[in-house]
DNA sequence: TTCCAGGGATATA
DNA sequence: TATATCCATGGA
């Protein structure tokens, strides 16, 4: 994909392979907002802000790299579409969401944002992430930093049901705990199936939750989240359903290294087919 | 009022 | 290993 970064941001030619409304709404973050046509994307303590211009898109951040990495903008998308479309429903999921990007998003804030969703519908999962910023992350200025772990383990789970986690509260603060004892960077050094083995010790952390941190918090492909809408796209295009393990090992065989991309395509397309969801800015 | 949301923990067999 | 039940909360 064609880019330039610049000091104060990254200029991308318009492309097929790039569309912030697909790439903010298949569900795999929770922190952005739109206003006027334009996002607001906060991952850690950074942020971006995304407009369309004349000849694609510029995204202003103080920091282009690490932008440049989140976005994914040098992987060749076109090609993993080619290995993804081998049915009519895929062709259609495709050139429905094609601007997707999966987002490398910090493995710490996905791991505890994931527990949240569990369960969970995105409007509230949003609400009760952006109250954890708001009490207990750094002030930026005009937005608020992911917390630490540090300071999200120094609170009670109590403090975390008072806004609104429900049961969730003592996952956040058991697994936050954990993961300060744990040397991140060499988790993130292991074989996808034995970081899932670590990440399903985590208290909060299913089969679910733990495809969705491999996918997009640790830059894995060959992983499948199932969740309520794979169900309804594999009974209602793929077969009998027989149980999401089952689900996820049909797609992982089919779609291999490429598996998370084709369920992020399956996933923005039936949502915004069957339900309530209205996408804005297509 | 009931159902559902990007499910998981726990008990049980 | 596989299945059943319970779990907070808020919107539809």
């Amino acid at each position: 994909m064609n880019y330039t970064t610049e000091k104060n941001g990254i200029q991308i030619e318009q492309t097929a392979d790039f569309n912030p409304t697909h790439t903010l709404n298949c569900g795999q973050l929770f922190r952005y907002f739109e206003n006027n046509g334009n996002y607001t994307v906060l991952s850690k303590d950074r942020k971006a802000e995304i407009g369309k211009t004349d000849g694609g898109y510029f995204i202003a951040t103080d920091d282009p790299s690490y932008f440049v990495r989140y976005f994914d903008l040098d992987r060749d998308y076109g090609a993993i579409k080619a290995k993804v479309v081998d049915n009519d429903v895929m062709a259609r999921a495709v050139d429905f969401g094609g601007g997707i990007r999966i987002l490398r998003q910090d493995f710490a804030e996905a791991v505890i944002e994931f527990i949240i969703s569990a369960n969970n519908n995105i409007p509230r999962i949003k609400g009760i992430i952006n109250k954890m910023c708001v009490s207990l992350g750094e002030n930026m200025g005009d937005y608020y930093a992911f917390p630490t772990l540090t300071k999200i383990a120094s609170k009670p789970a109590s403090f975390y049901s008072e806004m609104g986690a429900g049961y969730r509260d003592s996952y956040i603060v058991d697994t936050a705990k954990k993961l300060l004892d744990t040397d991140i960077d060499e988790l993130l050094g292991l074989p996808t199936d034995e970081l899932q083995r670590k990440l399903l010790s985590f208290k909060g952390v299913g089969p679910k939750v733990a495809d969705c941190i491999l996918l997009f918090g640790a830059g894995r492909g060959d992983v499948f989240p199932v969740d309520t809408w794979m169900e309804k796209v594999y009974a209602d295009y793929y077969g009998e359903l027989t149980g999401n393990k089952e689900i996820r090992r049909f797609f992982l065989n089919r779609y291999g290294e490429y598996s998370g991309y084709a369920q992020q395509y399956l996933f923005y397309y039936k949502r915004v087919l069957e339900s309530n969801f209205k996408d804005k800015n297509v």
